[in-house]
DNA sequence: AGGAATTAGTAAACTCCTCAGCATTATTGA
DNA sequence: TCAATAATGCTGAGGAGTTTACTAATTCCT
């Protein structure tokens, strides 16, 4: 525990991010309402803000027509257009790009279809063209955005890369931070697609009252991503959550069951969904086919619970459409494998959720730079 | 994020505090030795360290022989000995009772068998004459105590009970943090006993260095306790690490195959024992049976290491003493179903890990006051 | 229309903290 | 005994927040 010492710029420091603290996620807000939550003084409160307006990381509002008695007061707000922050998903089918300003607000989304055996270079040139392309619509520069992460699959190690294994071709050896380091100045992050699926569902998502936190990305591919405490986990060497991996966990070929379904018709695009859309109305050999598949998933996903004793489990990824048909069989599941069955949630934020949790932590980025080096003038930090 | 504003006499508090985790764990330092390490100037920590003196938080050391040219400083040393914590560990078999000062350092410990069949009334009334036994001989009273932290096997819950099982008779009704409630006015908490050991580990045990790690309770029974990003994690129910519950790890049946391998004596006191000894000399049978417990307990293991990613595995309890024969077929096993093996380290602990775990716990809370509240005059706080 | 009530903004006095610098004191070595 | 060295103690300067009091701008009520 490193307690150090404080002086009083110091203190100033913290008074005026307390502030901030205070301004931010808070409708336009009094000098009073700001003493208040920032325990604070009026008057230490009147010179901070003016400093932060004088600075740029703050607005005025004069005072309208107001409807209670007393003399109006100006109204302060946090100005989160001062910087950007951008989330990538770099997925198997598709890239997914969101700029939102410091406050989270999305500014603007841009995607493209990408084919799944393409090659990394084509990878990476398909997302700097969707970069280009949002930056463009939004009429920013590089030199906006304050902070970037990127989601991919495949555990992802210190360095940024995915040398483990991935699904993508030839990923293993590709930097994606490096590549993006050439066009951001700003710090470059690079994050398992689970794992920022987890961080958007405790953001935006289903589980945004709870503090641990399964989240599983189930698809064609299964993966699981872990908020415990509040924060995300990534393991000591980002492979955190990698349960499938685990043959007596079979996660690899729980869609098997799916896809193995008798009566699948050939022209059905995907028989997953054909499958799940069979036993929702009612057809036997497809209610059996989900049934062995929330089998399979369920030894995987009571190893993550028993493990974890998380309050939330949320299923998410691309089967979750499909969450009617599936949660109930595994429910009964794993309530034959837990001692305390927590709470089964279904994401609502479909495909996005990787790149929203990839924009949640670039903004993390940004704020624990805030922390850090105190509140300078708003300018995109050097990574 | 509730940063929270500061005025002046915070700062004051904040940099006292900081004085205080200056001096401690240090040998006595000079004024300017505090003022290096608390980034003050020497007269700011002059005054405050006078204050702490006062207050009865330091101790002065007049200088002595100095072997160095010039004026000798005064040394100052934190006073560890202000006030107490207590770390108990009720065993199966046995009752361990340790008080440390607030440094850390052991001042007393006392310990007594327990019939493993004993009723709860009888095993708290064997804890009190423990307890009341180390006070005796370290000169104190309950009130001198400030925090007290009980290990207990089997889950706790937020109330300190061990409401979903435990193995000790009749354990799950009582309710030992209020039992000692009518003992103590300090806090007190109850924690479960492969949560404490973990914790030991990494305060004075082999894994100091890391800070996530995987503690394994292994003996008749198997329990692990977890360590993510260097603190505690307990799960929303605190059951976390109890993934011996699953049918597919086959935990509760492992030891069987020590038990049950052909040549152990009746006469033998511990079949598991013998089965070890007998492996380390090279008999046939003996390294069967530990190969077959080394594969049954590698799947929970290897679970828990896909699932968390630590960097350490710590293989601890009764069965820690025979790690020798243990550690390699496990780490056979292991490299099978894993991605990326940790490091596996042996316990050196012994049978005292619980308890030096519940100490540290208990030292945690103390310390957590102080951040909270300041430091007022050293006294014991109320729970 | 005018005054009372209410709330916001502002300035001065005050307290508390840290810091820099200088004089003072205690010790060693020549 | 005297220089050199290093710790101590003191005083004044400066910064930051709080309190208090006063002024300004509204609305509500008579």
């Amino acid at each position: 525990m490193a307690t150090t010492g404080t002086d009083m710029s110091r203190m100033r420091e913290m008074n005026q991010l307390s502030i901030v603290w205070a301004l931010r996620g808070n409708p336009p807000s009094t000098v009073t309402e700001l003493a208040g939550r920032a325990g604070l003084s009026r008057p230490a409160v009147d010179v901070l803000v003016q400093a932060l307006v004088t600075d740029g990381w703050a607005e005025v509002e004069e005072p309208g027509a107001s409807s209670v008695v007393g003399r109006p007061a100006r109204r302060f707000r946090f100005r989160a257009t001062a910087g950007h922050a951008l989330g990538i998903d770099i997925g198997v089918h598709k890239i997914l790009v969101m700029v939102s300003d410091l406050e989270g607000d999305i500014v603007r989304t841009a995607r493209r279809p990408v084919d799944p055996e393409a090659a990394p270079e084509a990878r990476l040139a398909a997302v700097d063209s969707v970069i280009d392309e949002v930056l463009a619509d939004a009429g920013m520069t590089p030199s906006d955005i304050w902070a970037v992460t990127v989601g991919v699959t495949g555990p992802v190690d210190a360095t940024g890369r995915t040398t483990l294994f991935s699904p993508l071709p030839g990923w293993h050896t590709t930097d994606p931070a490096a590549h993006l380091a050439t066009r951001f100045t700003c710090p470059v992050q690079v994050e398992n697609d689970c794992k920022l699926a987890a961080v958007a569902e405790r953001w935006k998502g289903v589980a945004q009252d709870a503090d641990d936190i399964v989240f599983l990305l189930a698809g064609l591919r299964t993966g699981a991503g872990l908020i415990l405490d509040g924060t995300l986990r990534r393991g000591h060497g980002g492979a955190a959550g990698e349960i499938g991996a685990l043959k007596a966990v079979r996660w690899l070929t729980a869609p098997d069951h799916l896809e193995s379904c008798p009566g699948v018709p050939a022209t059905a695009g995907e028989a997953a969904a054909w499958v799940f859309q069979a036993a929702r109305e009612g057809d036997r050999d497809a209610k059996t086919a989900v049934r062995r598949y929330a089998r399979d998933l369920a030894i995987g996903v009571a190893a993550l619970v028993l493990a974890l004793d998380p309050q939330v489990v949320v299923y998410g990824g691309g089967f979750s459409r499909s969450a009617d048909v599936i949660l109930d069989p595994l429910r009964r599941e794993l309530t034959k494998h837990c001692l305390r069955l927590p709470e089964l949630r279904t994401s609502t934020l479909g495909d996005e959720s990787v790149a929203l949790g990839a924009l949640r932590l670039a903004l993390d980025e940004i704020d624990s730079r805030l922390l850090r080096d105190g509140l300078a003038a708003p300018t995109a930090p050097r990574g």
